[in-house]
DNA sequence: TTCAATTTGGACTAGCAGTCTAAAAATAGA
DNA sequence: TCTATTTTTAGACTGCTAGTCCAAATTGAA
């Protein structure tokens, strides 16, 4: 991307997190970063597409962070998970995002309204894959819920505190509102006690990340069941399958070539393909 | 209250339903309201003083449902907490408030964003001493833990499902929060399971409203216990008791004479002089 | 040097909240 | 009914906003 386009990003950034997106005019951007009018206009359509970039940009750092803390450890790992939570709501804090999406739902752009809802119900249906992942294929009826659950009561607390000017612990945080979860698996799984269809967020999502996400989804669980069966120089392929796989751009014929070393690998090979190739 | 500001109010309230905070101008205002701007400005000193009064209407409203609805039952009564709790997300529903109240945080206004945050620590502090006065002095504890998820929970699925346009079944949210922060409560109370400090919310009460509150709260509790162990007669007597300081402006003449009649009323006595005279 | 793309600064539009004023209208008191 | 006071009115006005437009200046590459 043009360098100058990303000062003026930066720029924008800043003010933003400092003064809230209302409060801050196109004119404090162009001071701040040196532009004319003419050619703010030129990089972006408006301030709220200026917005969007930013919100974009924030959020593929956030799946990068995600996937380096997953990179080479089992997608079961409760730890995993923690902090996986912990990056996203320490990118929240860090850019004032509690205010800033607030900010949006204000203003009459509709688009842009679009744009944060559609953000907020990815960030549950990731939460929700990654409980199934975490506990097992049993909690899968009661994942939506169990997903708003512990989002709802992780943002909620950490939304007081900071309203309250309080010091905000994060990871404490976040594993109570998972020991809280972790009792409610066992809670509603005895009692089948369902609130919400499970499939109501994958409906939710835009066609494409479905099946891509469910894919993967499928992939990484069937990779981890294969994990536990295995030896050490199996698990060692199996592991690095996991995090090629997970890449932006995996290396197709590396996949294939590694894919001859994994035994009994007949469904795998079907399932990565199909991964792989829409 | 002046009938036209009334007029000017309940005009400027629909149109903030319909088109939110921010797209609604004070013209807009004044030609729903047929009135001109001078007399706008004598009645408002702002636009976000005008949707403060909005908010001060609505809450006085929604408080009184909530003592209507807990007139002539015991405060530990579950249904009649469901019940509160409905009042206050049916009125959030019917009047926009989801998107009002985040409107707000985007206006540069301080007084607005210190007046809604105020609200929410309210809120959060009547869901916690319900909590208290529900279940029993046990959960005391972990009671802003427990209202912050109760609430969390509450508020999130209810605006997960008006994002998603889904039907919002406001009751049975409810239930579901409540069965997950019973168990809960088990839970923590066993393995003592503590995040923040039960008293972090009266810390945020205005200090008038903190005093009050904690002494209707005993007094409350107080004829509740004493209402398990008595007679029939006794029981109306207990019961008018804790309808008539619930109102807004209890009538002492009748609550001492009444008063007279409750047996072993020494304490009780002490209790409702310390309440009702400050 | 030439040519095309980019950048510039500022004029311009339309709309916003809020102020102010002089005149008109409503209200109250005698 | 007349008078004095208060309230209401319409609209001009300030200073701000986002976004459009354009001729002129600058830049980079061939």
């Amino acid at each position: 991307m043009n360098e100058r386009k990303l000062k003026v990003m930066e720029a924008a950034h800043s003010l933003f997190v400092k003064k809230g997106y209302a409060a801050t005019s196109v004119q404090d951007i162009l001071e701040k970063s040196s532009i004319s009018k003419g050619t703010f206009y030129n990089y972006f359509p408006s301030k709220s597409e200026l917005l969007m970039s930013i919100f974009d940009k924030i959020n593929h750092e956030t799946n990068k962070r995600r996937t380096e803390v997953l990179a080479g450890r089992p997608v079961h790992d409760k730890e995993v998970f923690i902090e996986q939570i912990k990056v996203k709501m320490e990118v929240n804090k860090e850019n004032n995002l509690f205010v800033l999406f607030q900010g949006v739902f204000v203003s009459d752009d509709a688009e842009l309204k679009k744009f944060v809802k559609q953000h907020h119900f990815n960030e549950l249906c990731w939460t929700q894959r990654r409980l199934i992942e975490v506990f097992n294929d049993d909690v899968r009826p009661y994942s939506a819920d169990l997903a708003i659950t512990l989002y709802g009561v992780v943002q909620n607390t950490v939304h007081f505190l900071v309203a309250a000017e309080e010091r905000v612990e994060l990871d404490a945080i976040i594993r109570y509102a998972l020991r809280r979860v972790e009792t409610s698996v066992n809670d509603v799984i005895q009692t089948k006690d369902m609130l919400l269809d499970s499939r109501i967020l994958e409906r939710l999502q835009p066609e494409f990340a479905l099946n891509r996400e469910k894919k993967k989804s499928a992939l990484m669980q069937k990779i981890g069941v294969m994990q536990e069966s295995a030896g050490d120089e199996q698990r060692e392929l199996l592991s690095f399958l996991q995090d090629e796989l997970r890449s932006a751009a995996p290396r197709c014929r590396v996949i294939e070539a590694v894919l001859e070393g994994v035994a009994e690998n007949k469904d795998l090979k079907a399932l990565i393909n199909g991964f792989l190739h829409e």
